[in-house]
DNA sequence: CGAACAATAT
DNA sequence: GATATTGTTC
């Protein structure tokens, strides 16, 4: 393929408390022919965020402390406004990464970042697409819920999952049903492949990596073969009420 | 042989 | 349409 479809002017808000970073991150991203915009505390990207709802499709915060600040605007920007948000952090440790993730993370970046990897973090915008289009998650309020019942709580829901933390740890009886690939689990896939790398991202490293009892290697790979085959087709949907008109790039 | 990858079935 | 199963290659 020497032409490439590229979603040119994707609005993207950087917040990092690291002015010096902040320009580094804002020049990468202009490359990359986004529409910058950065700001170095939570509190008034928060309320840029509020303002500008519709002009900001994807957020890519630090992992600053105090922490609760990170996950607060994690949280708001993913079930309030339904923005994709991607953590960066120089410790990626794999506890810290799992629970950005659980906590609706849409990825988990290791600085310093590479240009390459910042060119592909729109695909996350039509992640949401794909995940709404293909129902993966039945009922994300529902499965938002789950996260904060104990786990013989969640064993009474006809649900058929087992969960820890916001972990699923365990897909019940599912032997007999079908495998319902929520979004928390989906996102535990994710998280695997990405501690992978797309190379080493195989059905059965993804499954040692999850820890999920009953989960099966075939059930990873069909899953894998799905994600895989449909990633770019959704360039040309609506994202957010806006339509993001694709450009072809060298 | 077991696992990955691809195609097809349910 | 989403996941399971079968088939083929590595």
């Amino acid at each position: 393929m020497d032409q490439e479809l590229w979603p040119s002017g994707l609005g993207v808000l950087v917040i990092d408390n690291n002015f010096s970073y902040l320009k580094v991150m804002e020049e990468l991203l202009i490359k990359c022919s986004y529409k910058v915009t950065t700001y170095n505390n939570v509190r008034e990207a928060m309320s840029f965020i509020y303002a500008n709802q519709q002009s900001v499709d994807l957020i890519i915060c630090d992992l600053f402390f105090p922490t609760e600040d990170t996950l607060l605007i994690l949280r708001e920007a993913t079930s309030k406004f339904g923005i994709p948000t991607v953590i960066m952090s120089s410790n990626g440790d794999t506890s810290t990464v799992m629970k950005y993730i659980t906590n609706g993370a849409s990825d988990f970046l290791i600085k310093p970042l590479r240009i390459e990897e910042l060119k592909n973090i729109w695909q996350h915008v039509f992640r949401k697409q794909i995940g709404a289009e293909h129902r993966m998650c039945n009922n994300v309020q529902h499965i938002d819920q789950l996260s904060f019942r104990t786990t013989e709580a969640t064993a009474t829901l006809d649900s058929e999952i087992r969960e820890n933390n916001g972990m699923v740890t365990d897909i019940q009886d599912l032997r007999k049903s079908r495998l319902i690939w929520t979004m928390q689990l989906h996102r535990q896939f994710i998280a695997a492949v990405n501690s992978l790398g797309a190379d080493k991202a195989v059905p059965k490293k993804i499954l040692e990596i999850m820890k999920v009892k009953h989960l099966t290697r075939e059930q990873i790979a069909s899953h894998l073969q799905v994600i895989n085959s449909f990633w770019y087709i959704y360039i040309y949907l609506l994202v957010q009420d806006k339509y993001i008109a694709p450009t072809v790039v060298a």
